[in-house]
DNA sequence: CTACTATGTGAATATCAATTCACATAAGGT
DNA sequence: ACCTTATGTGAATTGATATTCACATAGTAG
């Protein structure tokens, strides 16, 4: 067999790349080296050259994870000065990503967050944490510009907007193409927004 | 070894109910024969007496979980006639059976539903569906009650009503104890019924 | 061109959980 | 009490997957 040899970062990431799109898409149980190395076109001991193991293959993904994650945070922060704007705008580049199935937001809330060694479990939980953060950021900005409520505290709103995301992309993925995803957002906001706005 | 010998139908409901709470503790992963016999008593054959397999036991214990979830509903319904009220009751229900850690409403939303032997998947998806179905009944007699608004469509209410559970329970996990479930959502239910209620 | 080394391979090996099986015994009917 | 049978057990067996290892070869520096 002759396959190209690759630099040894741009091989992690290629690795850690393709492992997150396997995670979201098969989950805890059907993830397997045999078939993260095929998808990278490597035979499975390969992967081994770049990992030492399962976990750390893992936890790569899980840093690619937060890196997308946090960067559509950054890109619709970075749109709009208006905190509700961004809101809705970081709503909508969750649901092109989930459809995209490169990444999984939904997984972060899924229960493989229970599961799992207690390294990536952390790990899951920071990453969960620092996007908390985040939103109650967003959410404080608008307090403070007057454009949402103040007698909610922010976490609430924060853990509200995971909220509008998450059960509906697993419904994408339990029905498949027949359930609208972006459409379901639009329509979720309209019923969020109205709620955190002041009167 | 003695072990006390049990009636059959006693014995499958046991260990059916003992499986989701197995499962809602430590996810798909962590999920094993081994662990389920220890926690009922048993020896890991012995559970082949009741289940021809891992399969069957999940799909058990996933009947448990239905009668558990769709129960919640009624009990909910009974205790009311206003469909605004039996919402509110079935999100503080929701949050006490969470923390009962004796079922998990959580899984049911979780990647686990992607994942898995397709007849589980199929499974867990109808159990969603109904329960979805349930919720939506009690968004459109409450619009035709005229307490919640008829500009929304009853699939979004229902399924931001999720929203609010699903990820408050995955931060108590994470977090355990330092998270105040009941105290987030009722929280959220301000938030929420505020939304969803007419002008 | 040559030698060196990092990357890749296929064939073991190790590990771990599910499942099977021959044997044991509690429960219940006669 | 005795027999029958369903339930339970511990010791294999199987099966799947992670991991290791001796060997191969693409890249690359000199």
């Amino acid at each position: 067999m002759s396959t190209q040899k690759m630099n040894r970062e741009a091989r992690r990431e290629q690795i850690a790349r393709a492992a997150l799109e396997l995670f979201a898409r098969e989950g805890t149980e059907g993830f397997s080296i045999a078939k993260l190395a095929r998808s990278v076109g490597l035979a499975p001991s390969a992967i081994y050259r770049h990992f030492s193991g399962k976990e750390e293959v893992l936890e790569a993904s899980l840093d690619v994870f937060k890196d997308k994650l946090y960067g559509l945070v950054e890109a619709a922060r970075d749109e709009t000065d208006n905190p509700l704007v961004a809101l809705e705008l970081l709503l909508k580049k969750h649901a092109k990503l989930i459809s995209s199935g490169k990444a999984a937001p939904h997984l972060l809330l899924s229960s493989d967050v229970s599961s799992g060694h207690a390294e990536r479990r952390a790990k899951l939980h920071g990453i969960f944490s620092g996007y908390m953060s985040r939103l109650e950021g967003i959410a404080r900005e608008g307090q403070a510009l007057g454009v949402i409520r103040k007698d909610v505290d922010s976490e609430t709103i924060a853990l509200l907007f995971v909220g509008i995301i998450q059960p509906a992309a697993l419904l994408m993925i339990t029905r498949g193409k027949s359930f609208n995803l972006s459409k379901h957002v639009s329509r979720a906001w309209v019923l969020y927004s109205r709620a955190i706005q002041p009167e």
